[in-house]
RNA sequence: UGGGGUGUCGUCAAGCGGUAAGACACGGGCCUUUGGAGUCCGCAUUCGGAGGUUCGAAUCCUCCCACCCCAGCCA
């Protein structure tokens, strides 16, 4: 391996800059650009080319890079979008300086550039229809037709084409096309579209126009025009590339380099500007910013930071194959930024009221509390205790599980930054729910820590009842179950793709007083629960609402999950998870109930048929060999998971064979299938090896 | 069956003929008045596959396989 002396490793672009510079190709200028076109929101793949772009330029002495608005089509843009989007951008931390430019500002020179390329017999003016277009223009595998047009003079070409411009004919009357080849292996060569007739107004053009060029002919002059050296753009461009040097070589002028990469996917959400606008059509959101959208704006009111974002798309890297990155990475670069600077607070998201039955009646202590462990310069500031305080019902339980460190009937733990309490009552409604507690303090303990040394093992965060600020605080999850939710076949199945409870609202939450002041976009950490940020939209003046932004990782989380994993497949196996919460209803599971679980019979099964049911959007339909010389007809509700259950057959999997048969609509369900929820993705038990159908499993 | 791309750890991603960086995730230890943070350790005998060249191949050659993009008067 060799050591890596120069400098550290840099992504294929920035290489290719490099080399351009060594070789002086463009003088040593370095000047890219982000383009978007003003018809939706920026989000975070966005970023990933603004991060891109602008840090290449930074990078570079006088390096600059344009923002460009590309509105070249009328019809779908809109000014509300420039705003946003030139907010945005700024937001993230970058600067265009006085380089805002627009398409639109170059017509005249495209118009002029049209021309030039009609003189030269490079391009001509076709009456096709945009019908006949298609049809001729062949396909993947077949050559194109020339148009009967195609061989017009140069006069009639010019004619022609400056009475489209000067408004002689109607939409889709005439197109002015690049004559290239029409039986071009790349169908963006055959004869492509240069401009359309579109009699409709430009947000900033006016009436001016109604001629627009078309984005192939258009862009290559956009970058040529301000003398960009480095065009980077996605992947989908790659096929255009011959084109945008076809257009440049043709007319002689300026010709910088088109570099393609690839997009960002990111793992449960979706991208598209076509997704996330039906996203908010369809009222799944509540808006492009939507906290939950993965828009800038959305990221921004969710409590992101430019600094997270911008540190997010450093680490993905910029490289040329499909990827699909991680959530969990943009949520670690917004918790590593956020402890750094995030003040620590004390908010009880699902308070559970104690009764500290030795603490004095109308005592008020104000006790010290660290801002920011992490940040010395951050302070301490006061928080009151007194005798009646909330902590999260979380932290209490009657009947602790193993390593369960928190308070419960007995247990001595530490109110951070106050007192040990003991948990000596309990005291229930008639439903049997917990509805308060009675503890006893050590009043020597003052402060947090005991004087005799003894240890605890928990800490809980805690808010004084008389002193708490009530408020309302949201709770975001991801948008979608799945990953991938763009692999969805069909509308239908992308919709059940997304999560119902990617939102919860939690109006009862207490928290410490100082955070009645907080003002919106400010950013804390409840302790022990999470990042959270004032919103700034639905906060009203003495009644702040809370944005979870992310989570703190939890690790108690983590051991609880593992222990359930572990009951389920140790104790009495079944538990029967099978994707009854996830799926909603779970016609298989839901009537089915077993006492004891020492009585469940589990059996190896092997499924020799798996079939979608006719009218149940969420039932598979298999055939399963237990061995017993028919096969027993099971219903399950996994197909969110098992889209194409053909894939099923010959899998083994568990069945709790001692089920009473269900009559279902579709047929009787004789018996159930093991299946679990891991990760937030549904999956049958299934397990390699040589065993028999019928196989008792233990 | 045309053209253009891409295949290195669960997920990103370095590597450019000298013997597989790093990050996230995951597992474990230490530490801890946040089960947070921090810290330490582990985590690809192998680079889509098969051949070949070479003292030496993820890197070069050949063939094969898989995946992505393209038939808007969208960008």
């Amino acid at each position: 391996m060799p050591i890596n002396d120069s400098a550290f490793s840099t992504d294929f672009i920035r290489s290719i800059i490099a080399e351009d510079l060594k070789t002086n190709k463009n003088n040593g200028r370095v000047m890219t650009r982000f383009p978007p076109e003003p018809n939706g929101y920026l989000h975070i793949g966005h970023a990933k080319s603004i991060c891109l772009n602008f840090s290449i330029a930074k990078e570079h002495r006088g390096g600059v890079c344009n923002l460009r608005f590309d509105d070249t089509n009328p019809s779908k843009e809109e000014i509300e979008y420039i705003e946003s989007i030139k907010k945005d951008v700024k937001w993230l931390g970058f600067d265009w300086e006085d380089r805002l430019y627009f398409a639109s500002d170059y017509f005249e020179q495209m118009y002029q550039y049209a021309e030039q390329l009609i003189k030269a017999g490079a391009a001509y003016v076709d009456d096709q229809s945009a019908d006949e277009i298609r049809l001729t223009r062949g396909t993947l595998t077949e050559p194109g037709t020339e148009s009967p047009f195609r061989n017009r003079g140069v006069e009639e070409n010019l004619d022609l084409f400056r009475r489209m411009r000067a408004g002689g004919f109607p939409n889709g009357a005439k197109v002015l096309r690049a004559k290239i080849d029409m039986s071009h292996p790349n169908i963006n060569m055959r004869d492509p579209v240069m401009y359309r007739i579109l009699h409709t107004s430009h947000h900033r053009t006016g009436d001016k126009w109604c001629i627009y060029p078309m984005y192939d002919w258009a862009h290559g002059l956009e970058d040529s025009i301000e003398g960009i050296t480095h065009s980077i753009c996605t992947l989908e461009f790659e096929d255009h590339r011959p084109l945008y040097d076809w257009f440049l070589d043709r007319l002689g002028v300026y010709h910088p380099r088109q570099i393609e990469f690839a997009r960002l996917n990111l793992s449960y959400t979706v991208m598209s500007k076509r997704k996330l606008l039906g996203l908010v059509k369809e009222g799944y959101v509540t808006g492009w910013d939507d906290p939950r959208m993965p828009t800038i704006s959305g990221l921004r009111r969710r409590g992101f930071t430019p600094e997270a974002i911008r540190i997010f798309c450093d680490k993905i890297g910029v490289a040329k194959r499909d990827s699909m990155v991680d959530v969990a990475l943009l949520e670690h670069c917004i918790r590593e930024d956020l402890n750094k600077r995030a003040p620590r607070r004390m908010a009880v998201l699902r308070p559970l009221k104690i009764v500290i039955d030795n603490y004095p009646d109308n005592l008020v202590e104000e006790l010290d509390a660290v801002n920011n462990p992490e940040d010395p310069a951050a302070g301490v500031r006061k928080v009151p205790f007194s005798k009646v305080i909330y902590i999260e019902q979380d932290d209490f339980r009657e009947d602790p599980p193993k390593k369960y460190y928190r308070l419960a009937p007995g247990r001595e733990v530490r109110l951070r930054y106050a007192y040990f309490i003991s948990c000596t009552g309990v005291i229930k409604d008639e439903s049997g729910e917990v509805r308060e507690l009675h503890c006893t303090y050590d009043p020597a303990t003052r402060g947090g820590d005991a004087p005799d040394g003894r240890k605890v093992q928990g800490t809980l965060h805690w808010v004084s009842a008389n002193h708490a600020v009530t408020a309302e605080v949201r709770l975001y999850d991801r948008l979608f179950t799945v990953e991938n939710p763009s692999a969805a076949k069909d509308d239908a199945e992308y919709r059940s793709f997304i999560n119902p409870d990617s939102l919860q609202v939690l109006n009862d939450c207490k928290l410490e007083p100082a955070l009645g002041e907080a003002e919106p976009g400010e950013i804390f950490q409840f302790e022990r629960m999470g990042y959270f940020v004032a919103d700034s939209v639905d906060s009203r003046p003495g009644r702040t609402l809370f944005n979870r932004t992310v989570t703190l990782k939890d690790t108690w989380a983590k051991i609880e999950k593992a222990q359930v994993r572990k009951q389920d497949s140790n104790v009495a196996k079944d538990k029967e998870k099978p994707a009854k919460h996830e799926t909603g209803a779970a016609p298989v599971g839901e009537e089915i109930t077993i006492d004891d679980f020492s009585k469940v019979d589990l059996r190896v099964g092997v499924i020799r048929e798996a079939g979608l049911v006719e009218g149940a959007d969420k039932l598979i339909r298999v055939m399963v060999d237990l061995g017993e010389g028919t096969l027993r007809q099971i219903f399950a509700a996994i197909r969110r998971a098992y889209h194409e259950p053909e894939k099923l057959v010959g899998k083994q999997v568990v069945v709790v064979a001692n089920l009473k048969p269900r009559q279902m609509k579709f047929g009787l369900s004789e018996g159930m299938i093991l299946a679990g929820v891991g990760k937030g993705a549904l999956s049958i038990a299934t397990f390699e090896g040589k065993l028999s159908p019928g196989d008792k499993v233990s």
